[in-house]
DNA sequence: TCGGTTCTCTACCAACCGGTAGACAACAAG
DNA sequence: CTTGTTGTCTACCGGTTGGTAGAGAACCGA
């Protein structure tokens, strides 16, 4: 009834869509529940986004884009090629923080599939590309531990994202303490072990 | 009808469901297909285990205690500390290799949150303990950068879970190469990260 | 004022899901 | 040969899911 309008209700859904695909997996959540959350009912939705499979890829596109953009600022600015790496961790954990359901759902991503998850990734294309022509820059001037830098990249990549998602490792771990300073912890962690990773042999 | 008998069967249906579970997960797969692939219809899988819930406790279980084992085996004889770490990351490669299904299914049993998960970890507790004292020994000797251990076992699990789940992620980052040799190109990466993560800053 | 577009709704539906009830066959023990 | 147990089956059910059909309200330009 209420007509909020157009642009506006389709990024209100796409936001919550993602909240609950990263919570509950694309499986696990139903269009009834996002749109209970959201305050519409179901066939609103379905008006905006006519399958489940139209949502996902909304939300795809606009992770992609979130995580480009944030990233992309983060490297703005001169900055040592050791800060970097940092910056853009520190991006990833701000986003993580303000948005816990976030880096789920890019979990879910992978998941779902190479082209659900080239859905996001391509929009992280041009970054991969200059991180891995860095990558090798720092390799070729002895800098950086040599081998194959799109791996060491995926590597990398997982470390950080598994260090967000695995909560439930995480608490059976280390305990469940309090989690904002468990972030911030995590965070530091991850940090030194990319910088540790990056690090030529006996340098 | 073929009457195949009680236990055979019911290890069947787990080895199935793990790997259905981690392939689709938990929501995604459905009893009737698990029965349909074990060769028994989904009334005989019910009998087995009354509810779904029960047969993922089940699961968590059987993996929990295939993981424990295979690390307990490749812990055993003499090796230097450095090399204990790269045995327990090549069991778990092997596992892999043989069974790709089964990394899906731990990552998975993380996302069902911390009870699902302790059922499978309460089997490694052991093996936790004794991993987090092998790395607080190795810092106060020196030999290992000095930081909270259990957090840096965290970071290393998921290091290594991530490294062997997020296949989708690698096929865009590296290109679909054979999945054979990828694997292993994957695990001495992995294994050079964990080497580089533990060394201490400029040893 | 009027006609078309945009948005939200009520009312349904077929398919699939996990789970129940109970018949019936195979087997072991008496 | 009976009897109880174990295993597998057919038949069915209520609830939920993604999706369809179409009515009607709000808004906009002419």
């Amino acid at each position: 009834m209420p007509r909020t309008g157009g642009e506006r209700r389709r990024t209100t859904i796409v936001e919550e869509s993602i909240r609950q695909f990263g919570r509950d997996g694309y499986n696990g959540a139903s269009l009834e529940r996002i749109a209970q959350a959201v305050g519409v009912r179901k066939q609103t939705l379905l008006y905006y986004f006519p399958t489940k499979d139209d949502l996902l890829e909304a939300c795809l596109a606009a992770a992609g884009q979130r995580v480009a953009e944030e990233i992309a600022s983060a490297l703005e600015g001169p900055a040592t090629p050791g800060e970097r790496a940092e910056h853009v961790i520190h991006a990833v954990y701000s986003l993580a923080e303000e948005w816990p359901e976030f880096p789920m759902f890019i979990r879910e991503a992978g998941r779902l599939g190479p082209t659900a998850f080239e859905r996001f990734g391509g929009f992280l294309e041009p970054l991969r590309v200059s991180a891995t022509e860095f990558l090798q820059t720092g390799m070729d001037a002895g800098v950086i531990r040599k081998q194959d830098p799109a791996l060491l990249l995926f590597t990398l990549y997982t470390a950080v994202i598994g260090s967000l998602t695995e909560a439930s490792v995480l608490s059976s771990f280390v305990g469940a303490d309090d989690a904002r300073s468990s972030l911030k912890r995590r965070e530091t962690e991850v940090v030194e072990l990319v910088r540790a990773a990056l690090r030529p042999p006996e340098a």
